[in-house]
DNA sequence: ATCTCAGAGTTAACAACGTTAACTTACAGA
DNA sequence: TCTGTAAGTTAACGTTGTTAACTCTGAGAT
């Protein structure tokens, strides 16, 4: 009865390779110029090995993506969070757009390329998991009156499209290919900061 | 020597007619999922033709994409624009929004895809003349004692990363793709309002 | 001990893609 | 009439994702 369960187990260590390789070569490389032919090749097995694991390419990088937002996950709440929601809305901030520029391709896949059609985000997603770690600071921000009043949901949205505007355009674009171009190396902090301060309710 | 003039006149119709097979190509499917061979079909040319026109697939894109820059720029400009430079900012920031949503995959290309290594931005650049636009309009609203003091520039970047973020997002996801499922339909209002409530400067 | 069969892995191939080499054709100028 | 240029075509190449058909290993049944 053991052996099943072994055979799964190996099974799995190639999938674990398998998904270790690309991960690797997608972070160099980014999607498109990454071959299955490439990562069978890193690993040492014959190119149809994967489609022992995976559906197609597609499929392979979805499993890749499901990881990268555990990760994100985990980078968002390392290190312990503030209890301030707006201290802590900042330094989400932070994490997040340092995870960006670390790994550019991962956040291309994760961020800006069309899911599936039929993909749906579940409540206990890594990725919505993260989402509502921002909510959860809007409202506590909310409940103490430092932001202004309204659904919450808006706010975090909103919050959360600005920085990953800024995020986005450093993702894709080198410094001296922006318009007005000493682009600012602080542009996230600054669109981070605009963001929040656009729903701070005024002091005094 | 009128007949050479002819002949430029014939090879530049003809490259009008690729661009615009495959700008209606690529509105509906997108850079990938178009190929040479079908706007080659589309115009009865067989494929090579193509490539006494344009150097390859991403240099045929990036002419496409630079027309669509001047598309941007007319469509900002559009029905004159407000004195009130605040109200101009709104006004372009409904255009943009509107420019992006109508065509998606010209969006992608022209501010989610990475560009060519070598590629440059001049200053006569309709991408750039856009971006001046934003740029003078938070100059004259700084002039008037609307928005804070501080680098114009980066003001404006911060504006517009802000509303691409939100841009990007309504462009990349189906709505019931997002976290938070109801998502906005004004996402791109909110953010656009928030942006600049950020930076204006407190009333009384 | 032999047979069977599932299932992981491989080889070889397919169709589609971007792109190029070699050829054809049309036609203005000497 | 000859020549050369340049636009267009056919046919092909190399690469890609993917699949069909096969091999091989080894556990369970007879």
């Amino acid at each position: 009865m053991g052996i099943t369960e072994r055979r799964e187990r190996e099974k799995e260590e190639v999938r674990r390779k398998i998904l270790d390789a690309a991960r690797e070569l997608f972070a160099h490389e980014g999607y498109d110029r990454v071959t299955m032919r490439a990562v069978a090749d890193a690993i040492e097995y014959s190119p149809t090995t994967i489609y022992n694991h995976f559906e197609d390419k597609e499929d392979l990088v979805e499993a890749l993506c499901h990881e990268d937002f555990a990760r994100l996950f985990a980078v968002l709440t390392a290190g312990g969070l503030p209890e301030d929601p707006i201290e802590r809305l900042a330094q989400m901030g932070r994490a997040y757009s340092q995870f960006a520029l670390q790994y550019p391709n991962h956040y291309r896949f994760m961020f800006l390329t069309p899911k599936h059609p039929d993909h749906e985000m579940s409540d206990d997603d890594p990725g919505a998991q993260s989402f509502r770690l921002l909510l959860d600071a809007c409202r506590e921000a909310q409940a103490l009156g430092r932001l202004r009043p309204g659904p919450p949901e808006t706010i975090a949205q909103v919050i959360w499209a600005s920085l990953h505007g800024a995020t986005a355009l450093l993702v894709t674009y080198r410094a001296d290919q922006f318009p007005c171009a000493p682009a600012a190396s602080d542009l996230i902090q600054q669109t981070c900061d605009n963001a929040l301060r656009g729903f701070m309710v005024e002091k005094g």
